[in-house]
DNA sequence: GGGTTATAGTTGAACTCTCAAGTACTTGAA
DNA sequence: TTCAAGTACTTGAGAGTTCAACTATAACCC
């Protein structure tokens, strides 16, 4: 294939940066969560996305949207987190296909003891570094990004 | 547990933003290059950083230290990449121990056709929608970030 | 109504990653 | 010289993710 446009010095050190940043990051917390919590960082987002929807509970094409999981990867975390008595799976009067996922007392007692171990290592490995400036500039350029990689999407998080 | 200091809405929607960022992005990689060329990136990954060393080998520990692996992960994912026949695995003369991978003629050849299409799906999701300018600022950010996570670490890319 | 099409979700197999051992060498020191 | 400690890597089991079916229900439409 001729005519491929190939990154230069300062497109390649970028991309890697982001590369190993993101798989550092995910890799940190998904230890610590995983070590102090019994869970992957996946998992903590489907509870901590429940928690905040109104009646702790949501359809599973919902919660799917909310955390950008497929379904089929948020049936197997559903069936897993049901089986410990973190989240409850109802069927839906009104459309009987749909089935509504509900955060458990169990699960929000867990979420919420899982939480401030959560947030320092965020603050710690993502805000600490960063001077406040340099935070709100890496939010817009990530915003740039996000509205590309995902179209289809009104404002993600304020508006929830 | 007293005294958590939480993120504000700055620092939640960065955080978010963040993750959903990364995770859309290393989706987009995996399907492309799983569709194209029936490797996950991170195997495309170890076979472009032998590409890019001298003899087109490296031991195993050189590679987990530059493609950021696990010893764990990067031998098997070298077992799976070797019954390609894209890697070989060689034992070094003068440490007994240690085990050199080298990138086969063939692995090359598979790693040259599958470069294209791959970066063409890095521009496309990573610098398409960002201003020069706004890249380079990114990369100033995901550097400082980037010795915090990993600060055993001299010059990542560019003294390579 | 009855058939097609779309939506909601689940399942199983294959694959990758993690974690905890385990093997095989080498180094250092008594 | 030999024995403890360290280094380099591998292995196997368990867990999460993906992809391609598959089930079940609803909506559309002639």
């Amino acid at each position: 294939m001729t005519g491929t446009r190939w990154l230069d010095a300062d497109e390649q050190e970028t991309w890697r940066a982001f590369l190993w940043t993101s798989r550092l990051l995910n890799e940190a917390l998904d230890r610590q969560l995983q070590r102090d919590s019994g869970m992957p960082h996946t998992y903590y987002m489907i509870l901590a996305m429940l928690s905040e929807a109104p009646g702790r509970a949501l359809t599973m094409t919902e919660l799917a949207a909310i955390v950008r999981s497929s379904p089929s990867r948020l049936s197997h975390a559903v069936k897993r987190l049901e089986e410990d008595g973190w989240v409850r799976r109802v069927k839906d009067g009104a459309d009987r296909r749909t089935t509504i996922a509900e955060l458990t007392d169990t699960g929000m007692a867990v979420l919420t003891e899982a939480a401030p171990g959560h947030v320092a290592e965020v603050r710690r490995h993502l805000f600490t570094p960063l001077t406040r400036d340099q935070m709100l500039q890496f939010r817009e350029t990530l915003r740039a990004l996000l509205d590309s990689l995902d179209p289809a999407r009104e404002a993600p998080c304020a508006d929830g």
